[in-house]
DNA sequence: AATGAATGAGACTTCATTCAT
DNA sequence: GATGAATGAAGTCTCATTCAT
């Protein structure tokens, strides 16, 4: 009944499953009761680990963020470059896709009190700045247009996001190949013709 | 103390008041202490308007949804098309801008319960479909380029959203104008440069 | 839309009303919107005429009490006493079922709060009586057989409500002619045989 | 202040408890409040033990008629039977005169809910079944006269309610004695003397 | 005499968190 | 380090009753 594990371990496990049950049901309808009868631990083992529900959320988010910022290659000039974009967007959305938790960070995140509100605002400064460095090396380069780059990121990371939410919202899957080339599309030419 | 009022006005009140505390709070946070107690009157008369919390922001959805989309016109084919989305565009920035309680359902509405699910469900449905038709439209008339609509819809959708959550997110305001530039630049020849 | 009645009419109105929701629905189920909606009137002219909704229950109880001792005939001496004992049986048992709002009365009167108890106590009391009553006149009559009146009193209220009561649980109707059999046989000569 | 104990000694608390106040208030003066008070617990711990207020009552009633019918004892038909049937009257009389919660179950547990209903036809399905069976049995040794055997069973149902029922409503204590006394003369040879 | 909007006490219930073991 | 019973604040909601009109 009672299962002794070396910390680290049973952190883990309880990351795991509060990634997994936090996927599932999503962040308001997840109770502690959930992740520790997943793991197998009593409720007071949890709170040895984790000081309140919102911390672990935090700690699965943080674990992912490294995940799907790790897919991202940097763009080598020397190479052509466009396909470097395009395989990158390709394992950006692949991992975002693929990670079903962050449906629940990208639609009800938000609004869970005061300090989960902080947490949000670090994540998504985090990305912002990412994809605004991004952005910036690419104007020097040439390839991309200017433009206000902070309004730019927010457009892209709405453009990776949207998707990801409606698809969770209808329980359908995307197929991310068609996604991607809509995506590009967009990014190289826009929406209208000529 | 008691204050009597024709059921349509208090009605309107409590959606009034409703919707500014969503705004203000968010669903999670809000109670319906709140409401009642920024109108002045007892738990019980809110009960007598509404079945539930869900069902009054459901309520307040209703209201804005009418008021975003009655923002949007027509676009009249034997005129300059160009300007006419982007007065669209503008207007609609600017209509869900000022609708503070539009960041509470962009970023929170989600996860609130089975049914609550069901009503955001409704509500993306109407507006994908809204935009599929415009694109649709705009693909016959040659204006728009080949694409599934609906991940274009979703796409464009994610365009809206993302700027308006973030400003709620970090509390800031948006330049509407520079926004909407960014917004047609992006729609009419994407991203990159040439 | 405002029905203006002679008090008398509008009470008597109110009266019939509640006498039949509270049978269908019972006296906890039933709410005063159920009895104001049937009459078609205002919660407040319901106030006008009863204090609370145990007063009407009572009302309604008195007003029944009178039509089911009502019907009991008293016993001549000069003719054949039997007969005259069925027939009373038969009455009594036929006026109970009729009335559907006894069945609320004989399951669930009970436990509504302190002076509905007392008002119970009274409609009890006042039966117990009339039956005490009749008995004593068979025993000196030389027809009933020695006992406390007051048990055996008691013992034949439970042989009139059980029936009644238990064929409301089931939401079934009882043969009457049967039941009126059992019970004069069990009266006449117990349930053992020889 | 907080008590710590083995799950079932708390559940047996917050039943003993439970029994005690239903019979001392009744099903519907009866909050969880009043329970929880007694024990000396919280409300949540009475939750963590039953999932509502008509479920507790259902385990209370649960047990009691465990007790009760757990007092009658088989009639042996080698025996002088007459004596038999006098002594599981009277085991059952004391039974349920000293169960005071049966007095709430036999005055108002009808009509709290759909549920609670179902539940109560559940106790009186069995009851009158047990009651039948025993009757059948009489019938097939002779002992009992022919006769529809469920409405003489609900008969003697209300026979051994009514007097209960009664008592709790003036307060009084009743001679058990004397009540199966006259429940003996009674079902031997009815009431009407010759 | 009639209306019906307003009241508010109090009911039941949930669940993240604590702490004695 | 682990357990899980206990906690209690906070929440939503009901409905008999009141009273301004």
């Amino acid at each position: 009944m009672r299962r002794v594990l070396p910390p680290d371990e049973r952190r883990a496990e309880l990351l795991t499953a509060s990634r997994a049950v936090f996927a599932e049901l999503g962040y308001h309808q997840t109770g502690i009761s959930d992740i520790v009868d997943r793991v197998g631990c009593s409720r007071g083992t949890f709170y040895n680990y984790f000081d309140s529900k919102r911390e672990v959320f935090a700690a699965v988010l943080e674990t992912m963020m490294g995940e799907v910022t790790g897919v991202i290659e940097p763009i080598d000039v020397t190479r052509d470059i466009p396909s470097q974009v395009r395989d990158n967007v390709e394992r950006i959305v692949r991992g975002i896709m693929a990670e079903d938790v962050l449906r629940v960070l990208f639609s009800e995140a938000a609004g869970i009190d005061a300090e989960g509100d902080e947490l949000l605002r670090e994540f998504y400064s985090g990305a912002t700045e990412r994809i605004e460095t991004a952005l910036r090396t690419g104007q020097q380069l040439g390839v991309v247009r200017d433009g206000d780059t902070r309004l730019l990121a927010w457009c892209l990371l709405g453009l990776l996001k949207e998707p990801v939410f409606q698809a969770r919202l209808y329980g359908e899957d995307v197929a991310v190949s068609a996604l991607v080339g809509e995506l590009l599309a967009l990014i190289s030419s826009g929406l209208l013709r000529g």
